[in-house]
DNA sequence: TTGAACTATAAGTATGTACATATTATTTTG
DNA sequence: CAAAATAATATGTACATACTTATAGTTCAA
């Protein structure tokens, strides 16, 4: 019992994660430090602390420099979800990805775009919508407003070939973008669309990307019936 | 310019991705091996991998043993987000939180509850409905199944002090999770509970939590219409 | 010509040492 | 007695070195 070592961070990690699970070490408790840990595991102190800090990563372990290690008192476990590239997600279930563009235009954007897309009032977007489709199926339908003042070349780009999400992650940089996941009720339109029922419960993504802190684009996913998004822990 | 140096691994994971972002190194690029860039930014190769893991981490990167590193050719990126308990969401916003239980029964579960938690047909489950309240308005509710052969001490709970989620979060070492994240349409049941109109479009999270191999607890928690998860990159 | 064995390579990991940094605890000082 | 200076401490990081592991690429054999 005494004698059993851990030397890999992995092995150190279960053995922790086997002490949280069996309440040996109770959410709000602190652990022993790095340096008395690495001596009980047999190993050096950067092995446990590799460890230490993939758990704390996914939220498990609170750290903190000088006060120590504790067992999170709320593990609000933190999941790591993929943001798909829909060609990707529809070719990756075997099925024919195609899409059409419905709209394609310069138009002032509505406030909520405006707001979101920091530009000024009157100011025209590249105004895009497009339906994908799987196995020719609506699967989903995305409407995006672009910034061309922030897109060089876009004016020109030919946005048949590639759809507009993938011509920007292949020709712009992006820093950074912030997600919401919502529900909505299919209208007119949507039911339109997607070939579904007005009234019915559609999934939708809002993706906002930016570069140097100017937003390049804004869109909106919606998601035709059924479509789901998974994780694990 | 070739003077420069790159001491700390947040220093080199920024030239990285500067180096990314200004397209010197290219979607689908390999780059030059730790050894090479430790010799490069003049720092060690366990900087340079701890940079490097990072975005790959983060899915910016590809990495494999022997083939090398290269930029991904889809930044198909890794969002993470908080799975929140409900319970501090709804604090969290400054809301009084208020919870009941609306079914609280012992009963055998439908097929896709039966499928998701492994239990062989016409074993009872612990079944419970219930419903979150912010400031006293509906906010979510869940629909739980637990499996009292996995959870030692459930029957004797008292549910209504402590919501399901947090007894099981206390007491129930777990192992892991999956979510599925969709929309679904508010039936009469949903808009009953929920006080809104049939019809509406509600977002929907589905949760497997398990230990050892065996679900713990499956829930589906369907929330009030213009609910949003929000995350960033 | 397929496939099995081998080899070279790049990432992955472990370790001892050293120093940095944040933060708590203690002591000194006004 | 409160505020400021100081010490103590646990995590955080850097580095040189050494060894491990997966695997792409090559050679060899059936």
């Amino acid at each position: 019992m005494s004698g059993e070592e851990f030397k890999t961070w992995q092995s150190v990690q279960a053995e922790v994660l086997r002490r949280i699970n069996s309440r040996q070490w109770k959410p709000g408790d602190f652990i022993p430090n790095e340096a008395e840990l690495s001596v009980e595991f047999g190993c050096a102190r950067a092995t446990v602390n590799r460890a230490l800090r993939a758990l704390a990563d996914t939220g498990l372990l609170d750290r903190r420099r000088k006060a120590g290690t504790r067992v999170a008192l709320n593990p609000v476990r933190k999941a790591t979800l993929d943001i798909p590239v829909i060609r990707y997600e529809i070719e990756g279930k075997g099925q024919t990805y195609r899409h059409t563009v419905l709209e394609h235009n310069r138009a002032v954007p509505p406030s909520g775009i405006r707001a979101r897309m920091q530009t000024e009032p009157g100011v025209k977007l590249l105004h895009l919508v497009t339906l994908h489709l799987a196995d020719g199926k609506p699967y989903v339908f995305g409407d995006r407003w672009i910034n061309p003042a922030v897109v060089p070349g876009i004016e020109a780009a030919d946005l048949s070939a590639k759809s507009a999400n993938e011509w920007l992650v292949a020709n712009i940089p992006f820093e950074g973008g912030d997600f919401s996941f919502s529900a909505m009720t299919a209208g007119h339109r949507e039911a339109e669309i997607l070939a579904c029922k007005e009234g019915e419960g559609l999934f939708v993504i809002d993706r906002s990307t930016w570069n140097k802190g100017l937003v390049i684009t804004s869109v909106r996913l919606t998601f035709a019936p059924g479509y789901q998004m998974h994780t694990k822990i």
